[in-house]
DNA sequence: GTTCATGTGTTACTACATAACAAATCTGGT
DNA sequence: ACCAGATTTGTTATGTAGTAACACATGAAC
């Protein structure tokens, strides 16, 4: 669609799409990914993975307790942040630290500079893959003095769906 | 001390310093910018801001709460909040998302990206503005479309003093 | 099949942040 | 000086996010 998109690991979800699509590729990733890192996806960890993957949008831990409370009885904070920390170690879920929210990562296998586009409008997140972009921020930071271990990007805007269509709340004045 | 200090916004507390005048430095601007933009940096807000300035490491909020609540008998959370909200908003203060804490801003004059340095050692933050860089993240958000708002920058790493003496808990086995 | 590591259940708690309304204080106009 | 409206602060309560600690269960490896 553009020369950039290359390096979008996430798309914003615009327009109509199949999301199950989205959904059973993110799984044969992710089963892909823990198979070659010797972890073990278990029903628990999977089904969270899948919720994540439940929207474009990014994912509240406790909601996805309240629906895994349904589902089985016990689910308690810790099941659900236990199984976010090894999506998250895994490279399956990126959390975005603005928002106290989680994402499903697009491609888990790939470096991960953390790098979201938010859009304030819909709320939906994009991930981008922008080798030269975290290089100009390692310079930055190195010319410093500053090792760097780990970047994080998370950008507010519009995204172009919510910029061409505008969410219209009620008649203007 | 390098070619791109002028970019430095706040710098790590490497080494010692008379932080006193990083304190009174930082009310005058204060005093100048709330008077530049009409908003009024009462005593309660000012004594946020030196509690926020306390140190060049991140303050939390409810560490700000604890240390008012000894001075004044009424102190409770949304006291601490509001004053941090007025703070932000009048770029006084930033907040660091990835560390739910907040430092003080060493030039609220000037333009605001939100460029973050913390040292994982010492815990330490600077604030960088480094204008290419922005300009760099503005463009590849722009090539998908996205009209960007707010960047949020925040890089963890090991500062420059941490890496010359770096701090041994311990005898190495 | 026993052992050890890993994963999950459970309870309790800590930390972070805001809603909603009341009281006080400041500001500008007369 | 006085009043009216706006801003700031006090107060109570609640909502939201995340972790500690220990018990129990399950899997893999020998």
């Amino acid at each position: 669609m553009n020369t950039a998109d290359h390096t979008v690991l996430r798309r914003f979800a615009n327009g109509v799409h199949d999301h199950g699509r989205c959904v059973s590729g993110a799984m044969a990733k992710a089963e892909l990914a823990c198979a070659a890192s010797g972890r073990r996806l278990t029903p628990l960890r999977r089904r969270v993975l899948e919720l994540v993957w439940g929207s474009h949008l990014p994912v509240k831990a406790y909601d996805v307790l309240a629906i895994l409370g349904q589902e089985r009885a016990q689910a308690a904070p810790p099941t659900v942040y236990r199984a976010l920390d090894f999506l998250q170690s895994v490279g399956l879920v990126h959390r975005i630290a603005s928002l106290n929210a989680f994402v499903g990562c697009g491609e888990p296998q790939r470096g991960h500079v953390g790098q979201f586009l938010i859009c304030t409008q819909c709320g939906a997140v994009a991930e981008l893959a922008d080798p030269a972009l975290a290089q100009r921020v390692r310079r930055s930071a190195e010319r410093l003095g500053f090792a760097v271990q780990r970047e994080t990007i998370e950008v507010e805007g519009v995204c172009r769906s919510c910029r061409t269509s505008p969410v219209v709340l009620g008649p203007s004045p």
